[in-house]
RNA sequence: GCGGCUGUAGCUCAGCUGGAUAGAGCGGGAGCUUCCUAAGCUCUAGGUCGGGGGUUCGAGUCCUCCCAGCCGCACCA
């Protein structure tokens, strides 16, 4: 409605344009600051000033003069230093939104999309600097999938690594355990990993030599035979169970867990390297630091300028393969560049599939994409420039060009709950403190999920004593997810978040909640007017009937403002600033609260005025339940 | 040293491709509940947009220099 609107206007400008001074301009018309100032305005006059030597308001009023307004668009007024304003007829304007939904639905099709998201190392529990990449990607999935593109979700395993090593080294030198113990701990296991893991740290430092069994696993796990593998893929597993029933509370899924060891297993890596090899991108050294080692050197391209080491190792001097090499000929196998595929098996238990060495016949496609975006967060920026440079000097430049890197900065925690989590010594005075997982210092996704359905569960209570526990156990559910996910998208991705627990917790303000009541409340008055007996459903038809004076200002703000949802959508899913959403949410929300308590509804007696109040909020209700569905904030029927 | 990000109200942050009077949440102060859930709303105080120079009709936004902080530049990821 909107973009037609804009499109119909846009034409015509143009055409005056060229018609008054045979310039061509490209006509943008935008939504002005206040809306007594209109509901479009043209900017262009001020634009053209210079080239046509006139003053703009002049411009303004002869392309307006013998401007034919299009339908729905009510009087055009020269304000200011020469913007055009356009004033929208509102009735004819809330009968279409009404019709129309928030967003078309297109069915999938085309191009495939492939995101990688959260990639938790599959040796310790899950933090909420982990939590920030999930409900990234998955909010850039759903934002995709509402446009109608067709998406992949892919969740890298990476099985065959350091971090894992670690803790592999952990449980069969530190604590001297056998398969069978380290099967047989109970959960949460991830948990039992996350202190391991950090022992391990200290037990490398009190004796350097200890880093030998790192070697001597890390071998193994590539080998993928022996005691050490065989514990790796026991670690690996138990914990990626854990980290997907993590993600499952906060309403995540996956496609595809592309796990690295099948990388190296089937040969992709071989092949990936050998194409290297042969287009002379990687060479091995014959002395010097890296004696030994094959390496990318990046020393001539300018984007690599003033690198300490312009060559980045590839392959080790021990024949094993570094995270970027894998990730070569994984980004390869993602543009269905390598002659070669993953078998596959479901996961059954997790309900999802993953990629191993011997899989089933019957499978869905998984690859080939035509854009990849990966979502890591931005101190790896460096790497996967180095993934795209792989691309490149394979001469697949356009593969390159379509390989994002969807950065985000990472969370840190405040010094308030760096002190509540112990590690107040940390910090020297006000500042931050950044996670680790080596040092084990972070706090776990599903102790803030628990902490936050304790507090909901309290909120709730307090509101309805009489509830019953297993609804009031479900509503706690909802409402933990969407504070959690709503902390995570609203800020923007180049900022860090600084962790802290009251703010994280907080219910109140712009918050995920708060979003939820809103929703809740509209949902009420629609109840209650059926209680009543009275319509809870303006259709179009009574909407387009409405008298003008009934439109104040900001009910027509709020049902204007509605109409921007695809837009917004698009832009923040384009721009990959997934918290534009958040904001725009959170801006309709406050309208609509404000107008919920200037405009009651219930106790309007005259049905028109009923009917427009009613209008705003239908609209209002729509647009806000698609953004909560795309940001994967669910809405309890009460709170 | 090189590269990236950040600096806006007491605190946490918005400010879309330069555009009309710089906003929100929290916190502070004053109010609102016989009335659709107060997880809410209204009013109020609070700002040389880190600093200097520049570009132009117009700069928080673009260019340049400087200051401060964070993150990268591994045979970790």
């Amino acid at each position: 409605m909107l973009t037609a609107l804009r499109d119909s206007l846009a034409e015509r400008i143009q055409a005056r344009i060229e018609a008054l001074y045979g310039v061509s301009h490209t006509a943008r018309p935008e939504v002005p600051p206040r809306r007594e100032l209109g509901d479009l305005a043209f900017p262009g006059a001020l634009q053209l000033a210079r080239e046509v030597k006139k003053n703009p308001r002049q411009i303004g009023e002869e392309i307006a003069a013998g401007l034919e307004l299009p339908v729905g668009v009510r009087e055009v007024r020269i304000e200011g230093p020469g913007f055009l304003n356009f004033y929208l007829d509102r009735s004819t304007f809330a009968a279409a939104l009404l019709r129309e939904s928030p967003i078309e639905t297109t069915s999938a099709e085309g191009e495939k999309i492939i995101v990688e998201h959260t990639n938790i190392n599959p040796n310790k529990a899950a933090h909420i600097g982990h939590l920030r990449n999930a409900v990234l990607g998955d909010v850039l999935v759903r934002s995709l999938r509402a446009l109608g593109h067709r998406v992949e979700i892919q969740n890298y395993i990476d099985d065959t690594g350091v971090q894992l090593a670690d803790v592999v080294v952990g449980f069969a030198d530190l604590r001297g355990m056998d398969l069978a113990t380290v099967s047989a701990l109970p959960e949460p296991f991830d948990y039992t990993c996350w202190d391991l893991y950090a022992e391990v740290g200290r037990w490398y430092e009190d004796d350097p030599a200890r880093q030998e069994f790192r070697r001597k696993t890390l071998h193994e796990l590539e080998a993928g035979n022996g005691l050490r593998a065989d514990l790796g893929r026991l670690i690996a597993r138990r914990i990626v169970s854990r980290h997907l029933k993590t993600m499952r509370r906060l309403g995540v899924d996956y496609d595809l867990l592309t796990r690295e060891s099948a990388i190296l297993g089937l040969e992709f890596f071989s092949q990936a390297f050998e194409s290297l090899r042969q287009a002379g991108a990687i060479r091995l050294e014959t002395d010097g630091k890296n004696a030994g080692c094959w390496v990318m050197p990046l020393a001539e391209s300018s984007e690599f300028a003033g690198l300490e080491d312009p060559d980045k190792v590839i392959v080790r001097s021990d024949g094993t393969v570094t995270y970027v090499g894998k990730d070569i000929a994984y980004q390869l196998w993602k543009f269905g560049l390598l002659d070669m595929d993953f078998r596959y098996r479901y996961w059954n238990e997790e309900k999802v599939w993953e990629s191993v060495l011997d899989g089933v016949d019957d499978h869905p496609d998984f690859g080939r994409a035509a854009r990849v975006i990966n979502v890591i967060d931005t101190r790896q920026a460096y790497l996967q420039k180095v993934v795209r440079a792989g691309l490149e000097r394979l001469n697949h430049t356009e593969e390159a060009a379509r390989s994002i890197h969807f950065a985000y900065e990472m969370v840190a925690l405040s010094p308030a709950a760096a002190d509540q989590l112990g590690q107040g010594g940390a910090t020297d005075d006000g500042k931050r403190l950044e996670m680790s997982g080596r040092k084990g210092i972070g706090v776990k996704a599903d102790d803030l999920l628990d902490q936050l359905e304790a507090k909901s569960r309290d909120e709730i209570a307090a509101r309805d004593a009489e509830l019953e526990s297993q609804e009031l156990e479900e509503r706690a559910r909802l409402i933990a997810r969407a504070a959690l996910r709503f902390f995570m998208v609203k800020t923007t991705t180049n900022r860090v978040i600084a962790f802290d627990f009251d703010e994280a917790l907080s219910f109140e303000g712009d918050s995920g909640p708060y979003l939820q009541y809103s929703l809740v409340r509209a949902a009420n008055i629609c109840r209650r007017l059926s209680e009543e007996g009275l319509d809870s459903e303006v259709s179009p038809q009574t909407a387009a009937e409405i008298p003008a004076e009934l439109w104040d200002d900001d009910l027509w703000e709020l049902i204007y403002q509605t109409a921007e949802v695809r837009d917004r959508i698009e832009v923040a899913a384009e721009s990959l600033e997934l918290s534009q959403i958040a904001r725009f949410a959170l801006d309709l929300a406050q309208k609509f609260n404000a107008l919920y308590h200037r405009h009651p509804i219930l106790q309007e007696p005259d049905p028109d005025r009923r009917a427009t109040r009613l209008a705003a909020t239908q609209a209002f209700s729509k647009a806000l339940r698609t953004l909560c569905e795309i940001m994967g904030l669910p809405v309890p029927e009460r709170m």
